[in-house]
DNA sequence: CGGTGGTCAGACAACGCTGTCATGCCCGCA
DNA sequence: TGCGGGCATGACAGCGTTGTCTGACCACCG
């Protein structure tokens, strides 16, 4: 900028006019100033901008991994809420760890980003800490956290598990087994519970059939052929995410068993497997969406109380829930 | 800093020393100044720091979508090198648009990132100038640019549609169709070239059926019932990706017809289509990690020529292409 | 002709840090 | 006692901008 301002015979401060396109700046000047920029290559150094006015117009988001495809499209969704506020994303995963997860954030505190959007590994989320300190704006997502409470935009675990369950009994069904997922995940937790406390309320049999833990398909493989071929055999399976459903799907195959399929999270293809799955939908891109949405108005000013948004979420009937116990292929 | 300096009865210079682990300070006097820093809650401000030392400890990825599966697991691979090299990563969606794509690389040549990785949107890459000027290293990922010679990593697309034609033909098939995407994409003409080069070499007939453009499942169906209905007709079909895959899986289930297939891409959930995929297999997680070295060696001063190189592909078989003729349900 | 007000432009400091160099002190040694 | 040398520390400038304030110049008015 000084050679600029150099080159064209004017100062500094005059170059900055004309590149930010202030008034007060006469036309023939500001066009002796444009041509030499032109000239000379010269771009504005936006760190040293925003430096100056204490911005960095920068948000982030911290997740597990943003291969995942739940969580690429909430990074899509945030960016593209980011770009339209001029703002720029950095993403960050912390690849379930708390350790990291911490760290990643105090690096995105010491470079000032405006605030974050995170999916936070552990509820203690030690990292709170941090941002507490720095007041940067967050909000979570997916799941929430203890202590100080915070803005959060939430999936309807316990709607979406219910109206799971409730369709398969629609259809005849009254033994139901539910996969869930490391009960260390607090969405894996709340969808069993869900699945629990919806089956009693429903008067269906006590002792329902629950298996937590991370699962492979050998290990649903096992408990599915023995709650199929003891009393009471079960006629439906629930799956408490993705991979699970991936898992089961390989399972039922293996095993060639009829079982109705309800799977919690819609994957691209759903609707191709034989016999298509019936899925819980929740909304990735409309959950990044809101998240940056309420960090975008924190940042405008909005000193509000912090809210938790519960979004809903939407079954999806394909053939896979409804074909009661008549074989597939 | 300036507080903490006062505080403790240093210089901001010492904080600095302490800040960053330099040597030269008395374990007391750094001791102090520790605490001062934990009770202030004073934290570095990178920015500032970065901008002192001329380098941003940021690159950027610039993609057309970062919800596509193919560009997130890139994405996943290259924040994953940037990490571990203590730099942050920005990502951006250029939406296929080249001018959103200039404008986006113009944003992060502003903020002064140390490189860029981008999957250009198209092949005169009029961002190019932008980066010739501001000499910011860039490297091109999955498809080559015009002018001046770049580092650039691309998929063997060649090599993967003649694994699939000859896979084909291996088991018998003689009269193959191929749907490809929008000529406007250089993979697509790749691909769809590669397919009729291996076709004349393995002296199949002439006039192959090739379908270009923007595919939807009903445009895949019209071309599909006529060229199995006509005189030789088709008994396979190779498709040019993702996307293309998906829609001949619906028209082929729409049809009931028994062709085979190959896919381009590998998708989650392949195998468990019914009959499950075949497919040519690119690897975006090694891609990304290959843009992101490449990008990392010129950063540490790499000056030798541009090169570019070709990732293998991968034909995966399952059930889909070997079944020849016969119905699949 | 002096005063007023508007327009254009520049000087300077500051944002928060770090690289360079200078300073002061203490120690050991002749 | 004088001096060289190492160590701990500080002063200062500068990274590339922008906000604030000041000033030069001109036109207009009474």
């Amino acid at each position: 900028m000084a050679d600029v301002a150099a080159e064209a015979h004017v100062s500094v401060k005059t170059v900055s006019r004309v590149v930010n396109h202030e008034p007060g700046v006469r036309p023939d000047t500001a066009e002796r100033v444009r041509a030499v920029i032109e000239r000379l290559g010269f771009r504005r150094h936006d760190g040293a901008r925003l430096m100056r006015q204490g911005r960095t117009f920068t948000i982030a988001l911290v997740v597990e991994d943003l291969a995942n495809p739940f969580y690429s499209q909430v990074g899509a969704a945030v960016e593209r809420e980011a770009r339209i506020r001029q703002h720029q994303l950095i993403t960050a995963s912390a690849e379930g760890s708390p350790s990291r997860e911490r760290a990643v954030i105090e690096a995105l505190v010491g470079r000032r980003v405006d605030g974050i959007v995170v999916v936070p590994a552990d509820e203690s989320a030690s990292s709170d800490a941090v941002l507490e300190a720095s007041h940067t704006p967050i909000v979570y997502m997916d799941r929430p956290v203890r202590g100080t409470p915070r803005d959060t935009i939430l999936s309807d675990n316990h709607g979406g598990i219910r109206s799971a369950v409730e369709h398969l009994v629609a259809h005849g069904h009254r033994n139901i087994a539910f996969y869930g997922d490391d009960p260390a995940f607090w969405t894996a937790r709340q969808r069993r519970d869900a699945f629990v406390t919806t089956q009693q309320s429903l008067g269906l049999p006590a002792s329902p059939r629950v298996s937590m833990g991370p699962h492979t398909p050998v290990s649903v493989h096992e408990t599915l052929s023995q709650w199929t071929t003891g009393p009471e055999p079960i006629t439906a399976v629930i799956t408490g995410n993705n991979r699970i459903t991936l898992a089961a799907l390989l399972a039922l195959r293996e095993l060639r068993l009829p079982l109705s399929l309800v799977g919690y999270d819609d994957f691209e293809l759903a609707a191709l497997i034989d016999p298509p799955v019936t899925v819980v939908h929740q909304d990735p891109a409309a959950m990044g969406q809101k998240a940056a949405q309420q960090l975008f108005a924190r940042l405008l000013g909005d000193e509000s109380q912090a809210q938790t948004v519960v979004m809903p979420t939407r079954l999806i009937v394909r053939a896979s829930g409804i074909r009661r116990g008549t074989p597939t292929r």
